[in-house]
DNA sequence: CCTACCGATCGGTAGG
DNA sequence: CCTACCGATCGGTAGG
């Protein structure tokens, strides 16, 4: 009943037919590969493999490589941004802003390791004219940290001693570095290595 | 006196004559642009224009581009090695070889800003048969801080129930993050951060 | 999404 | 260290 198709055809059924991908699946893989093998390092004809087309193929999805790059760390930025935002508004006091900031912080790299690979890293290779704009979103997140530290002095909460800017520097690079070392198939849950970066950042900045 | 020379010659003056370089000005100002642009964003011709060469010159100093990131790194690796293995033969108490650690760290980042940065950077750029020899050496590294810090918690220093893995994790995010912030022209010496540092570090520490 | 390209640039070599 | 190249690969386009 089914050998007819194939067992007398002398022309070999091809290896791989033609896929249909969104514009997501161009994005994320493309994230993927960014955070991997660096920008530099990816070709759109490696992103093409990786999706099961030609890399030629891959502008009917979008305009350009670059393109690619700022749309990924644009939407990372802007993850960390609405965190941000999210525990300003939310009126409590700087000690459990902080705490919830970490804590955000850990779930956002877990949940978009890559994406947050590739801000961290390849932020560099972003074009000119989308740079100072990606740059100020960084910033601003850190301006977060600094308001945070300083509430926190001010209600007696951590060292009077304090420099903001230091102590936003210390917090940000515990947090930043966790890409490099977060596994997703380790023991810890996130919100368990949440607990623990918060612990110590909190010994590091009380009285 | 001098108007003959230049004056009626109708030929203009080489904008650039050939110059001399030796391979460490090779692999220094290498490290430079791995460190600002990455690997992969830096052409071999990129390189002969900042050393006032032509990119098919290089050749004449060194074997391969690869070449140039194994020798970076390995080098900057050294140094970190070079200090553990000093600090361990010390003898001297945990907590002060942690302090000798955080100090000799701090040094060797802003003493070499370059080659920590393309260390820690682009590492993951190395041919396949030269990245195990230094994962080897950076994982010996953070050996010496889980060997150090478990010494100080047998001596009471630091807390009881601290898991060194994860400590170290902190301590080192903490140091490889120095090269993205440590500005060579800011007021603050490495010496006065690496005090900063330790005294934060210790405080996440101690019982 | 593929076919069939394009000019530019890549790391690198031979010979001087 | 330069001249004069090399084959390979790059991001990207026209047309279907």
């Amino acid at each position: 009943m089914s050998s007819v198709e194939g067992a007398v055809s002398a022309v070999p059924a091809p290896t791989r037919r033609a896929v249909r991908r969104s514009r997501d699946d161009v994005v994320r893989v493309a994230g993927r590969l960014f955070a991997e093998r660096g920008f530099h390092g990816t070709s759109m004809r490696d992103l093409g493999d990786e999706l099961g087309l030609l890399g030629s193929s891959l502008y009917a999805h979008i305009g350009s490589k670059n393109e690619l790059l700022v749309e990924i760390i644009e939407e990372g930025a802007g993850l960390f941004q609405s965190l941000a935002d999210q525990v300003a508004a939310s009126g409590t006091a700087p000690r459990e802003q902080l705490r919830r900031l970490v804590v955000g912080h850990v779930a956002i790299v877990t949940d978009n390791l890559d994406r947050a690979a590739t801000l961290l890293n390849e932020g560099r290779h972003l074009p000119e004219g989308d740079r100072g704009r990606i740059v100020a979103m960084r910033d601003r997140y850190q301006d977060a940290y600094r308001t945070v530290l300083a509430g926190g002095i001010a209600a007696g909460d951590f060292r009077a001693g304090l420099d903001v800017h230091v102590a936003a520097t210390f917090v940000l690079s515990l947090l930043n570095a966790l890409d490099r070392w977060y596994d997703p198939a380790g023991a810890r849950q996130p919100e368990a290595i949440a607990e623990l970066l918060f612990d110590f950042v909190v010994r590091g900045l009380e009285p």
